[in-house]
RNA sequence: GUGGCUGUAGCUCAAUCGGUUAGAGCACCGGUCUGUGGCACCGGGGGUUGCGGGUUCAAUUCCCGUCAGCCACCCCA
């Protein structure tokens, strides 16, 4: 058997490129009605780029390798840090907000698995310069404005919601003592990936079976108003709860409220999101998240020097093709052939190539049998090739100027002058 | 990186208990067809049974290793 590709990456044959562009044109068709601007960075980077941000562990997972110049380089596993130069360095000639998307190939050295592989395509979208929560409303709507478009609804796309603030803060309120915020942190986020019963039994090692069920009891609520009153004479959580319920607020003006659950246990690892963070899952919770991000204050100053409030996501063609393919989303592919020109015999090759080149001068896309066949295998060829139609040449017409237009679908035909069907063209 | 399952034609599968030249459908190419497509019939190409080693008179079949795929873990995008 021939050599495949390398482990983790994909050939696209003509079938699976369909689907990567049914899905990069609806990401880009709703960016643009967000008035998102596109831009692109180079694969390869210095690996010093990612050591900054991410720390040696992630370092392991990188494809990386020294290059012919005896430079240490990495290809892209992220876009972020590209983003944040590309930004940093213009930081003071940007209009804020900015409104940037990308849609990278992706690259990391890890064992493959189902919806993930060592490399894929990722759109990310970011917004830098504004602080409000009326930008974290905008950036979930589009997110999921993405999945309307792609066929889903409510009812099979969730997003669930949290903010690390309001987190913190009710974490305060119950009583963990901020030495171990980080440790109770890495719990609240494995929840759901391990046994309830081995999350509460490492949170009452950490803080105590008093304060672990005061967690327990508020990470249970799924309703904003609900903890809205819970709160509401507590300045130091009211705060942030508001914030909250005014993001729900907007989400509903923006179409999206039957979309959105509050889920105080979204954490999204323990990277860099300093703020309201979210992802979405299919409701019948099948895949990994299709998208995820939030709020990431601080991240522009540590990686580009520019202290710039910032906020996006990413979302990647493997899972989001994946759950397409599932629930038959994906639209069959058109023909993608207008006209296939055939000639009843070989002596007319030359007036079937000048009739093909009038008619992709017309911009339509034109085949024809590239060696001698018979006028039923050449049709046999234009159905084959999904042709919408074919151009019969005979010489008893062809006399007259005129040819055969047949119409595959419906399996009409007409005779017509040539010039006539060039120039209504 | 760890563990489990699986590898026969481009795809889906077959091959008795380990036994002759590894078969079939679909797909592809051609013929019947000097002619107007999807049908039918006939023919053709395509395989180091993932790879390597072992056991055996004999291995697609049993054993070991390896590679690849799937799934889970780790971790995260």
């Amino acid at each position: 058997m021939a050599q495949g590709a390398l482990p983790g990456f994909r050939d696209f044959y003509p079938e699976q490129f369909a689907e990567r562009a049914y899905i990069m044109d609806v990401w880009r068709r709703v960016l643009r009605r967000y008035a998102f601007a596109e831009y692109d960075g180079p694969p390869l980077e210095p690996l010093d780029l990612y050591r900054k941000k991410s720390g040696d562990e992630l370092v392991g997972q990188l494809y990386s390798f020294t290059d012919k110049g005896d430079r240490q380089v990495a290809m892209r596993p992220e876009m972020t840090p590209t983003f944040a130069r590309m930004v940093a360095a213009r930081a003071n000639a940007l209009r804020k907000p900015v409104r940037w998307f990308s849609v990278p190939q992706l690259f990391r050295y890890e064992r493959q698995q189902k919806g993930r592989l060592r490399e894929h395509f990722q759109l990310n979208v970011d917004i830098v310069g504004e602080s409000a929560v009326t930008a974290d409303a905008e950036l979930l709507s589009i997110a999921l404005d993405i999945m309307r478009e792609l066929g889903f609804t409510s009812a099979g796309v969730k997003a669930r919601v949290s903010d690390r603030r309001l987190l913190q803060a009710l974490l305060t309120h119950a009583g963990a003592s901020e030495d171990a915020m980080p440790a109770v942190f890495a719990v609240i986020d494995k929840l759901g990936r391990e046994p309830a019963a081995l999350s509460r039994e490492k949170l009452d090692s950490i803080v105590g079976a008093d304060v672990s069920g005061r967690i327990d009891s508020f990470l249970a609520l799924e309703n904003i108003d609900v903890l809205s009153s819970a709160y509401e004479n507590i300045p130091e959580v009211a705060e942030h709860v508001e914030r909250m319920r005014k993001y729900f607020e907007y989400l509903h003006a923006l179409g999206f409220a039957d979309w959105v659950t509050l889920d105080l246990s979204i954490v999204r690892g323990l990277a860099y999101y300093t703020g309201i963070v979210f992802e979405l899952f299919d409701t019948a919770g099948e895949y990994r998240a299709i998208c995820g991000g939030g709020r990431y204050d601080t991240l522009l100053d540590t990686l580009g020097g520019v202290d710039l409030p910032a906020l996006g996501f990413g979302m990647g063609d493997v899972v989001v093709g994946e759950l397409l393919r599932s629930r038959a989303l994906i639209p069959a592919t058109a023909p993608r052939t207008d006209y296939w020109v055939a000639g009843e015999d070989e002596s007319l090759i030359s007036t079937v190539m000048s009739i093909a080149t009038q008619l992709r001068g017309r911009d339509k896309s034109v085949e024809y049998a590239l060696k001698p066949q018979q006028l039923s295998r050449q049709l046999r060829s234009a159905v084959a090739a999904g042709a919408s139609h074919a151009i019969l040449l005979k010489h008893a017409q062809l006399d007259a100027g005129e040819v055969t237009v047949r119409d595959l679908a419906e399996g009409t035909e007409r005779s017509v002058r040539l010039t006539e069907l060039i120039n209504s063209l």
